[in-house]
DNA sequence: GATGCGTTATACCAAAAACGCATAACGCGG
DNA sequence: CCGCGTTATGCGTTTTTGGTATAACGCATC
């Protein structure tokens, strides 16, 4: 009815934040997941496609703001060092993940076909 | 049972993109609103809180990615200049308003309450 | 007990983006 | 034709982000 419409899409996202702050989200959840996969900074942060250094970042500036350990990590020792994610990180993956898939399911749904 | 708990708190949002950049979103909603109220973009970045300079390039980044006229801007002449809201940009504000307004109430029923 | 190895940790420089001030352009009213 | 207040834009500054280089570490091996 209206001439062409330029081709709009609808985003949406979730994430936790403390104080205002940022500590859980998209890009951080990925990275925990891939260094308990890993049992290392360094080889999520390779699979991740991203520096070691951004995501040295992320784990310290969660860390800062949770206030608890996040990564359990070694360095030196065999293998040059090793990581492992705290219970409680792990916890808090989990129940992300969870809240995450429920939060884009009940968005795709609802939004996403409205022909916005 | 888990000793305290850090003051975490679940976030979201929505906006529209077009390849993947943003085009509307939560400031530019409310600049949009404040320019059809005074009819200046300058009036609108006052009440705002933020410099004419930013709310100008919001404008200018809008149009470029929409494709079509957003405000409809005159300067000089009487008031030294005048700025209105375009229709197609009044109709995408109100309907970027009603998507706002289910979106939230959705995520705040189903979502803030869990006691994450 | 010295050395090698691969990781964690951090310092430091470069690049990019955001911010803000200054100034030009404009057109109607007086 | 001058003043006024708005739109428009150039440009230097500041802040953020990104990426490289280097140090620290501790177990295994020799």
């Amino acid at each position: 009815m209206s001439g062409r419409e330029p081709a709009l899409e609808v985003r949406s996202k979730i994430w936790l934040e403390i104080d205002g702050e940022p500590v859980f989200g998209e890009g951080r959840e990925e990275l925990l997941r891939l260094v308990r996969k890993n049992g290392s900074i360094n080889a999520a942060a390779r699979e991740m496609g991203i520096p070691y250094r951004k995501a040295w970042t992320y784990v310290d500036a969660m860390e800062k703001r949770l206030g608890f350990p996040v990564v359990v990590r070694r360095k030196g020792g065999t293998g040059g060092g090793v990581s492992t994610l705290s219970p409680q990180a792990a916890a808090l993956l989990d129940k992300f993940h969870r809240l995450k898939k429920d939060f884009n399911g009940l968005v795709n749904r609802k939004f996403l076909r409205l022909g916005f």
